[in-house]
DNA sequence: TCAAAAGTGTTATCCTTACACCCATGT
DNA sequence: ACATGGGTGTAAGGATAACACTTTTGA
């Protein structure tokens, strides 16, 4: 090896530091039921189940929060397969679809750091799976995701909560920022991201919205840990999750909204076969928002992403429906198999 | 702070281990000038600058690397403003558009481990950047990607080594596979990903491709260590890199390319004012395919990506043409404005 | 018989694609 | 004059979105 290789190896040695670094690898795993999209979520009290009123002062102490474990850097395995391991102890689930989320590194983000403990590095990861396998762990369970974040579901309109909250906090902060120029920038920001003044509303930016209520300090965990009970702002609502188990949550639905239109991965959550309506039922789901029913069936019919099972299910309350499944041939036939929202653009 | 929650903060302490984690921060910097896009490379030696002969039994003993620097874990900074630091520090860059790609962690991923050192988690970034700045570093400098990656250009037509080399290395790596299901499914996805037996090739596919090239052992990186050069197999050609650093690059084209269809992130390559061929240039560059050259002026005139800046320039080898400049109004009429490849689906 | 959900048909409109052709400069 | 790259017009085909309408079940 030439000097200059080594020189770049000797880089990468450690240095002596009083921090430690664990890895801590954090999963949103999403199933979708009757209609619902849900994530396993553990961690929450029993008293807390009740979702807090729009604009109640709150500080719940037992947050919910996503499952997580730590990362043994001796172990012989992958982040992958880590990840793997920890869900199918903690939960008896087996994980089909996992696809790396992002990494979360920010110094203080988990309180423990501050006491001296070691900087936690989080790997989140999305997981899809069918099944809602109860949990085996005793305060796991599956909840509806818009329970964390209510501004996403528009499937009955424009939520109440945008023109009644969220959207005149978020004046209210803008109006606030001195500077002119930095001013005139975040406006603008906010009104493409919750489609203010005229804007169209983009399902995929769950996560940069999240961010602009964090930032306008909109949502409790953006609050000093030791804010006085009294002094505290007012909650756009949404329920709160420990740390920024929320911004991971936002990160995952965001993007398996993106990609639920250039990949076939919807069909990880549904079982073989399925009705259309099932179909439409889960994108509509996770989108947030309706399709157009008539346009929907020819989209993937026509698109070639299901074919008839041969079968019909009757328990659809009307007429029987035929089953379809997934059509692998598709993958060959077109770059980018997905379900096109409309105004996709 | 209830006893449930308290338990799940517990299970995060760390827990002794003689194996300790350092986190690595890589870069892929990327610019494009005269129709080439670089990457910023470090630690190759003057001696390895001609490319290797296809289907030469080669291994560079100096490969080239992607820029690195370690996380300083009591550094109060996020991994953002890490990679930003190190970068500016060792090469007086300071980048612009930056964004995470993924976090490799696979254990020996570098042979330090081996030797008793730390595990090394790697998280990369993609960072686009208009200036080729020379480097401060000695031995850092521009390179064309598709020297690491010749099968991705598909600018003057279907590379040669894809007919010659690729195909015909794949096909006998897939009739060594024994187990006929397998063999099918492998089959499936060589084609797909690399556009064989009928199916369209798909830019964006560039990450499964090389993952494909590595597990079926066609590029160095997938040989042994300790291989005796007599017993190598012959190399597919492409350049190879240090540890997985051709991966990680692998991944910052496919995501790039992914990411120019529906975000205005070719602007972050350009000049503030540019003629629409420029435009093109880069967007070609970039994706590796030639484009129509009256629809992708229409597409980003009408699709109102960009607008005259009044000002022309005589450099063009014919007639004047406009100059033109990013219309960032775009970003609130079109959820996402991106320049559409042709066949995109 | 009626509600509910499945499924079919049709049309106007826009966007993509491809082709042919003209314009302004340097040599 | 001509080569070179910049720029315009137009027509065919396909995809999208919005309509209204029929069919088959359970209650």
């Amino acid at each position: 090896m030439s000097k200059v290789a080594r020189d770049n190896m000797d880089a990468r040695r450690p240095q002596p530091s009083p921090v430690t670094i664990m890895i801590g690898l954090e999963a949103v795993i999403v199933a979708v039921t009757e209609g619902v999209p849900r994530i396993l979520s553990v961690g929450h009290t029993d008293h807390a189940l009740s979702p807090p009123e729009h604009g109640v002062r709150t500080r719940p102490e037992a947050p919910d929060a996503l499952p997580f474990g730590p990362l043994d850097p001796s172990a012989d395995c992958t982040l992958d397969q880590a990840l793997r391991g920890w869900v199918s102890e903690q939960t008896g689930l087996s994980l089909g679809y996992v696809e790396q989320l992002y990494t979360f590194g920010d110094p203080y983000r988990d309180p423990l750091q501050r006491e001296g403990g070691p900087r936690v590095i989080s790997v989140a990861y999305l997981a899809l799976t069918r099944e809602c396998v109860p949990a085996r762990e005793q305060n796991a369970s599956w909840r509806d995701c818009y329970t964390y974040l209510p501004w996403e579901d528009w499937r009955e309109g424009r939520p109440q909560i945008l023109g009644h909250v969220i959207e005149p906090a978020l004046q209210q902060w803008l109006t606030g920022i001195n500077e002119p120029s930095r001013q005139r920038r975040q406006r603008e920001r906010v009104d493409i991201c919750f489609g203010f003044s005229g804007s169209a509303w983009d399902p995929e930016r769950a996560l940069e919205r999240y961010q602009i209520l964090y930032e306008a300090a909109l949502v409790p965990e953006a609050w000093p840990q030791d804010t006085p009970a009294e002094r505290l702002p007012t909650s756009p609502s949404g329920r709160p999750m420990a740390l920024d188990h929320r911004r991971i949550l936002a990160t995952a639905l965001g993007r398996l909204r993106g990609k639920l239109k250039y990949r076939p991965v919807v069909f990880e959550l549904l079982p073989d076969t399925f009705t259309l309506s099932q179909l439409q039922g889960v994108v509509e789901a996770l989108s947030g928002v309706r399709l157009h029913k008539q346009n929907f069936r020819r989209l993937v019919e026509k698109g070639g992403l299901v074919e008839e099972s041969g079968g019909t299910t009757f328990s659809t309350g009307g007429r029987p429906a035929k089953l379809f499944r997934f059509r692998r041939e598709v993958l060959r036939e077109r770059p980018a198999p997905g379900v096109r929202l409309p105004g996709a653009s």
